[in-house]
Parts: structure tokens; sequence; C-alpha cells
DNA sequence: AGACTATACATCGGCTCCGATATATAGAAG
DNA sequence: CTTCTATATATCGGAGCCGATGTATAGTCT
């Protein structure tokens, strides 16, 4: 999920690792820091893997920056990334946000639905958070109000989703038929 | 995270293993299964810690299953990690359900009150997913449907959660008071 | 009869993440 | 003049998570 936020946020722009610190930060549930001692080795095993170079910037007041810039295959790498986005990266709200955040990269508009498509079947499972054995418990079941608002949240949230995902699927289909 | 639904879901009845598992990978962002290199370990954990006891249910039709009952102290355990939950586990989505889903556990209704306000200072710090420079972006600023949508669905959540936690802790408070 | 699936526990290696620590400079606050 | 904060990068140890693999049994499917 970090990998996917550097590359995404470096695919707009060259930026230098303290800059990137800051938008995932922003990025990743309303600013939650992100470590450095996450940031940084994130940072040099993209760098040996051929997927971004850095360029030491001079100059400036601290000690002096490594502006990070993607390659062509680092470019690549993010495209694949998000055209072959299953499992925890559709299923996981976190995972999720970032895929979304940088789709936008990802051209063709059918590779973008195809995306959306498994994300809205992912949502589409009938699934509960309790159960008893078998039978799933509805937020009417639980006297207690905490676990009515996590249903009644995850409910809100969902059907905000589901009509995004409806709306933005016909429009990226009838756009794709009209290329 | 992890032992936070483990302790969780064993204050309210026994579990073995197995179980635990169906019901964490329920609970943790509607079915993502937890690996098993994942449970066990946590369980030895905090067996060892003094949280739990086990014991050998004989009779199975497999491996034979072990019943894992709170000890005294993790049951306090428990309570405080509600009591105490903060950073991360306010500010991170998944993090904060699993807080959610147990805080019943946590039967002073100021104890509630308090963790819960502390999540809804956190949703009213002023905060974006994209910035340019220090301005944050709203959705109208995105040209393109994926970004306008994450943003769409987080404030959708975000309005509804603040709601809830408005009734939720007017009704807290005025239960204290007549206590 | 043989294969597959579900149940049930366990271990191991590898990878990632975090917190702590270190280094260094420039500007603001006291 | 010293201290604090922000900027900026880096490393290290510890801990947790995951995927793979192993063991074992009972029922179902072919």
């Amino acid at each position: 999920m970090l990998e996917l936020a550097i590359l995404g946020f470096l695919y707009e722009q060259p930026l230098h690792g303290y800059e990137l610190k800051r938008r995932v930060a922003h990025l990743t549930g309303h600013v939650r820091p992100i470590a450095d001692g996450t940031l940084y080795p994130a940072i040099k095993r993209l760098e040996k893997a051929g997927l971004l170079s850095r360029q030491t910037e001079p100059g400036t007041r601290a000690a002096p920056r490594h502006v990070l810039t993607l390659t062509d295959v680092g470019r690549e790498d993010l495209r694949r990334r998000l055209r072959e986005a299953d499992g925890v990266e559709i299923s996981d709200e976190n995972h999720w946000f970032t895929v979304l955040a940088f789709l936008r990269h990802l051209e063709d508009p059918d590779q973008q639905a195809a995306v959306l498509r498994r994300r809205l079947a992912f949502l589409q499972e009938p699934s509960s958070f309790f159960y008893e054995g078998e039978r799933p418990l509805g937020a009417e079941e639980f006297d207690d109000p905490f676990r009515q608002g996590l249903l009644a949240i995850a409910r809100a949230t969902s059907r905000t989703e589901l009509h995004w995902l409806d709306t933005t699927l016909k429009a990226l289909t009838s756009e794709a038929g009209t290329n």
C-alpha cells in the first residue's frame, strides 16, 4: 500500500522523501504519519528494483534533498499494480482508497471499469460483522449503541459507494463505447 | 488490532482457535481471512502473557480443539486497552471499528464517552486527502471521477459517524448523570 | 477406491513496519 | 545565547503478519 502510494504520487511529479511523507500521511486515513523507518527503506526498495531514480538537489537548508523520479519501468509498474489490483487491495478500506486515489493513471476506461467491478462484486457479497453460528446479526439485534453505530456507519459508506460505483461504471462503459 | 479482537470475542464466551479465526475474519473488513501463521502465534503471545488459558477439548473430529478462556488478567487487560484506546486505534478505520465492536465491555458510560470524544476530536480536525502545497483540495477540484468518489464516500462516512457520535454521546452523558 | 474439502492446530522464513536513535542546518522563540 | 521546532535523510533492532508447508481426521463427491 505504501509502495503504491509512493509510485502514485511520483507518477504525477518528482518529489523528495519528506514531501512524499507528508502526502502519504494525508492520504492514508487522514493524517496518520508514516514512520521514517518505513518510508526510507521503502524508497530504497523501489530504487533497487529500478522503479525510481534519485537526484541529489544541492542548496537546501537541511540535509540535501533527494528528488525522486519514476523511471519508465516504475511508470509501467504502477499501471500494472493498478490493473491487477485484487484481494486485499479490493477488500481493505485503506488499500482500496489508495487504489482509488491513483486509478486515474490507468488510462484505459475498460481497465478502470474492470477494477471497479471487482470492488462492486466484493461489496455485493452478503456479509455481516457478527454472526450467531451461521446467522448474520443485523444492527437492530444489538442493544448496545456501539455495534449499532458500527453497522450504521458501514451501511452508509456502502450505500454511498455502491451508488457511486453504479454511476461511474455507466459513464466509463459509455465512454469506452464512443471511443 | 488482532489481539484486541481476540480478547474482545473471548470476553463474551470461550472459543477455540478455529472459531476465533472465522469471527475475526468477519469483523475485519467483511471477511478478510486472517492467516493461520498470524492467529496461532497471537494466541500463544496472549497465553504467555497470562491473558488467556487453554483447555484441550477431547472427542472432536479433527485435531483436538483448544478452547480458549480469558483469565481475570485478560479481562482487565481488554478493558484497559479499550479505556486507553488512542492514536492508531482512534484514527485508523479498521482499528477503530474493532474498538467499537467491543466498547460495550467497558461498563462505565463516562469511560465509553471519553473514547468516543477522542474519535470525535479526530474527525473534527480539518483534513483532506490531497493538498496543493498547503491548500486542501476539495472533491469539486478533481476532474477524475475516482478522487471525486473517494472524497464523496469519505464525507458520507464522516457525516454518518458524526451524527451517531453526537446522539450517542448525549445519551451516554445523560445516562451517567442519572446514575 | 481415490480425491477433494472442511476442520483444527502448528511452525518457519521472509518481509514489512514501527520506534528509537543519529546527524545536520536554519529559523523562530524565549 | 540557548533552546526548540521544522526540515531532511539514514540505520538498526524488534515485533508482527503472511504465505507456504506439515500433520491429522472425517465426510463428501466421483
